[in-house]
DNA sequence: CATCACGTGCCACATTGTGGAACGCCATGC
DNA sequence: GCATGGCGTTCCACAATGTGGCACGTGATG
């Protein structure tokens, strides 16, 4: 299914590019011109791209796919039940607060964010994927999944990003355990130099890892000493979530 | 193109349905399995399905879809900006409030929502799309458009969804006028019967309108007394969305 | 006024996707 | 324990489908 996956490349760089024309596109992924344009028609008449109002020969992404939602923010969704708990623990901490799903591509991915004030914040876009095994809330995600799974979703070698990125798989396990025990993840300059998340799972009735709340901060604000705290905001924060989730 | 077409209303389709069988798929496209099949491992391949946990032989919208967001809630968006004043507004009133973009299929589509806490409330699932003429949020956007565009995108014939609904292209312009002097538009089981909203428009530095904010609640709880106090109230919560869009 | 860059439309060709048929698996029931 | 039926998956010959080179229209530039 050729044509289908180039055309969906397409539409995903219209996304990051937006407003982009023919030409651009063109460029990016030196196809021919009427092969682009053919597809750009094509999308638009699906609705998936518009033209720009202002300059009609520049193309954006329609609203309308938002019908197209992640199974996990389905109906009376996990998205809306976590934006208040987000929001007070953000008003708590005053640092910025994430909300990611798991995603198949061995990844979690964001899908919500809570800003803090502060002028040096972490930043990490909606629908940005980064990996489950050097992330806190991927470590979150993976405590809780059964060991076939991790094992699976660990397989590959696992990439390093810096000095304390775990890449052994043996000490990863061990991680995954204390987080367990825990309760939640600390990730200290494992994906991002310079970023320190503390995550949370929110979990199913039968205990598979739906999404992971976070707090991450920059290095500079991280108290160590205030870890036990953070941890406890951020747990309590989650559990909040799965119950009006479930509830 | 026929075959992108047709594997973009498959993808439609798993997000309705999701999560859902092959077979499932072939009886409402009527469409052969083997060609289902094949949509479905390729979409997959390129990261926007993926199967169910629990049973791998249903599908599921990945996660991954999120990175393709619409040009109006990219980057330090309108979503982000929208978030607090809304949440300021439902305080106030403690009724259901929406924050809507227009799409280029005669339609506003529901993008975010903050849900009041009585038990009898509207609702509209994030992603759901309305028609333009016949909702406050549709009127909002119409109302500062250029006529041009007004003209066009109520060229075809206005369908009505009940008594109420304004299905005169002259009546709509005179409303739309009120409208614009008011600066917010009311709903009055224009399209769902027993609902009522009210909507102001978030415009853009030179007035293309960009989203709009509305408070919507059953009838039973709406005090015409009180609608020049509620549109007030929107109003501002539009004003303050667009001061921090745009600041 | 000539040139260029860019978006758009056309159409003969062969690459691409199609869908009927067959396979393998599992649950059901005789 | 074996036949049955339903369902997801795989295969492959065929032709319908999408491809991309080419040419046109237009608006900007020098």
């Amino acid at each position: 299914m050729k044509s289908l996956t180039r055309s969906l490349r397409i539409l995903e760089a219209v996304a990051q590019h937006q407003p982009v024309t023919v030409g651009e596109l063109t460029k990016i992924f030196g196809l021919p011109k009427s092969t682009v344009q053919r597809t750009l028609v094509t999308l638009n008449e699906a609705g998936w791209l518009r033209a720009n109002r202002r300059d009609t020969t520049r193309w954006e992404v329609g609203a309308r796919v938002l019908a197209v939602r992640p199974a996990a923010l389905q109906g009376s969704s996990l998205f809306a039940a976590a934006r208040e708990p987000m929001f007070r623990l953000r008003d708590t901490l005053n640092e910025t607060i994430h909300l990611t799903v798991p995603d198949a591509l061995h990844g979690v991915v964001v899908v919500d964010r809570v800003d803090c004030d502060h002028t040096v914040r972490t930043f990490h876009a909606i629908g940005d994927i980064s990996p489950l095994h050097a992330t806190a809330t991927g470590h979150a995600v993976l405590a809780h999944l059964p060991k076939s799974e991790v094992d699976e979703l660990t397989a590959g070698a696992l990439e390093g990003f810096g000095q304390e990125t775990i890449t052994d798989p043996a000490e990863l396990r061990a991680e995954l355990r204390r987080v367990r025990d825990r309760g939640y993840a600390v990730n200290h300059n494992q994906y991002r130099p310079g970023v320190c998340a503390i995550a949370a799972p929110v979990l199913d009735e039968d205990g598979t890892p739906l999404a992971s709340v976070a707090v991450s901060m920059p290095d500079s604000r991280f108290d160590p000493g205030r870890l036990a705290e953070l941890g406890r905001l951020v747990t309590d924060t989650a559990a909040d979530i799965t119950a009006r989730h479930l509830g």
